[in-house]
DNA sequence: CCTTTATATACCTTGACACGTATATGCCCT
DNA sequence: AGGGCATATACGTGTCAAGGTATATAAAGG
């Protein structure tokens, strides 16, 4: 597994990298989000870490992942030579998003699992 | 193989991709620039048309190959959401390139065509 | 402590796919 | 027509990664 390509060509593991797009989730919020199993999830997380897509913190006995920015670079790097054949349609397509984004950002999301005042406090490992 | 990042996970195939990126080739051009066995070149080539990445054009015994754009498209499309993560940086790239492509653009006052006025009339296969 | 919850890992099996080698197809030229 | 060049395909083989099942680790809470 040695290019950020093979790592993303995997199914699953765009599912969950594009979870982890909206924000950060546990390892059972994807497997529950995702319908897939335990193993299969964190098998994939592991893949995903080594390859420095995401990072974790611990929350107790949950571990949260998150999103790393440097691979995902790598990926657009490559795609940079050819954007004659898709720049266009791009900057459509972030101006539709854009627009999108101002209308949701809006509303907030009730949280759930408090179990004391700021749950939540990470260290990472 | 389902996706297109299935195809583009394979390091030749994106090599291939490259190559055709600045302009249209044949199999025996690949092969050389490239250094790899023709029959790996030309299945490779297939699995890139089956998936509408490349198209082909007959020039006598020759096929020309060029990059058709739905498929990077559709790369790049799932890569939109994530844009924050990258969006910055490819902008500064962007800008870097398109300065480049001024300064040799410019140069080319004087084009080349040789070899009789407008050679390669294909006919698509 | 013991149980429950959350996550990670080990082992096995299976299937896909990339490669090499050999051969087929097809067009050009003399 | 026949030989040579350009490209495609067929076949056999090895590797590797993904999934399933079982189990390990570890923290929480009663």
């Amino acid at each position: 597994m040695e290019s950020v390509f093979e790592i993303i060509a995997e199914p699953n593991r765009r599912a969950i990298l594009s979870l982890l797009a909206s924000s950060q989730q546990s390892v059972g919020e994807i497997e529950r989000q995702l319908r897939m199993p335990q193993p299969t999830v964190s098998k994939h997380l592991r893949v995903l870490r080594e390859a420095g897509f995401v990072e974790s913190t611990v929350d107790a006995q949950r571990r949260l992942y998150r999103l790393k920015p440097e691979p995902l670079q790598e990926v657009v790097a490559w795609l940079v030579p050819f954007r004659r054949f898709w720049s266009a349609r791009v900057d459509a397509l972030e101006r539709h998003l854009d627009r999108m984004d101002e209308a949701t950002t809006t509303k907030r999301k009730a949280r759930k699992r408090p179990r004391g005042a700021n749950r939540e406090r990470d260290k990472s490992e």
